[in-house]
DNA sequence: TGTACATCAGTGAACGCGCGTTCACTGATGTAC
DNA sequence: TGTACATCAGTGAACGCGCGTTCACTGATGTAC
């Protein structure tokens, strides 16, 4: 029934240590999201046979249903924007930064496409205050990186925030679409995400 | 109770003209797909509620609540084409073409943002056949005006097919991106638009 | 050291709800004689 | 022209299901005396 299989017999936590069923009640409703792919079969019942535990046992952590999927949602972003900066940490060459950062950016989208989607495809995320404040954090980033690009001559950006929005533009494109659309006959992924950084960012592609 | 609101006592339709409840169907799934948001909220009983009729009346012309969601994608897709298509004929300098067609397809994702998600970031839309058929065909259009634009020496494009994937991403992610986040500062549309179509596309932008 | 008690992490049964789907039916309308 | 009948577009009641949520409870563990 469970979704990992790896189901044993839980074990109840001891005294004080009940707060490790909250992280896990984040973890398997992740799982159960990956799993199905859809945000309304992640139910409080599902979850909780996924963690291995009655269903009124969720209501010691959480008020209702949606407060999970918001809980989802903040940790998802926050692992998200983790990806992205430890993708481009250490990296000194701005337009490898630049690279690095939107290779995690898509990489993510294709490792966990549901978890992408409710992240960016919502009727609302930035209803969420945590999606709000990481996406406005990212998205700095992005336009800092850009602005590095043109300092080090490697861009010929004359407006580095309008040319972040381009290029998160493309970037959803390519970490949305070839997802829903395996039919189609993509070119190799690398070589679009070159073709879009040279085209949206106005990067020199070596 | 209905989404529209104008609902009035419905009347049954006279000896031989069933099929006319066929096409009612389609229409106040569609209402009700948009009203919602979500594809999850399109219920069968839901969309016999906005018919005004019985739950069991939609058999007659549908197996199964999912037959009814893929007419509803076929008759999206087309209309969809059809907006495209029109927005484009007629018009002979093929820049201003371009441009028209991709302004048509982002005002029809604005315009009905459910339909156009459910339309192109569905799990597997081109499992509908009538989706893959009609976006096959969109796309070697897209491909077509962009090859007209570089043989009147409105675009640099060194190879239309490769560089309309790259139009489409950013187009998706201009269709999609702004009605999720409605509270980031996106510039104006009609100005990204034409930064999308520079970039993407190589097109001269006046 | 032993025991009464409080705490706490859950359980188990139950509720009302909307859902998709089935089934037997009804009643108006056209058709055959 | 009148009447019996077939057709057909629906209706109404019912089903089993999974859902979110509530409630009273249980039983192991730590703490106070």
């Amino acid at each position: 029934m469970s979704v990992s299989n790896v189901q044993t017999a839980r074990m109840r936590n001891p005294r004080g240590e009940g707060g490790q069923l909250r992280a896990d009640i984040i973890r398997a409703a992740r799982r159960v999201l990956e799993a199905s792919g859809r945000e309304e079969a992640v139910t409080l019942r599902g979850i909780a046979r996924e963690v291995g535990v009655t269903a009124p046992a969720l209501y010691g952590h959480f008020a209702d249903r949606s407060e999970i999927i918001e809980a989802v949602i903040g940790e998802a972003f926050g692992e998200f924007a983790t990806a992205v900066t430890d993708a481009m940490s250490g990296i000194t060459d701005p337009s490898e930064r630049l690279r690095a950062g939107c290779r995690a950016y898509v990489h993510f989208a294709y490792a966990q496409p549901a978890t992408y989607r409710i992240l960016f495809t919502r009727q609302q995320p930035s209803a969420v205050p945590a999606v709000a404040a990481h996406a406005q954090g990212l998205f700095q980033l992005l336009v800092e990186v850009i602005a590095d690009c043109v300092a080090a001559g490697f861009s010929g950006s004359r407006d580095p925030a309008a040319d972040a929005v381009v290029l998160w533009l493309s970037l959803h494109g390519l970490a949305a679409l070839p997802p829903s659309h395996p039919r189609f006959p993509w070119p190799d992924e690398a070589v679009l995400l070159d073709q879009v950084l040279s085209r949206s960012a106005l990067l020199d592609v070596g």
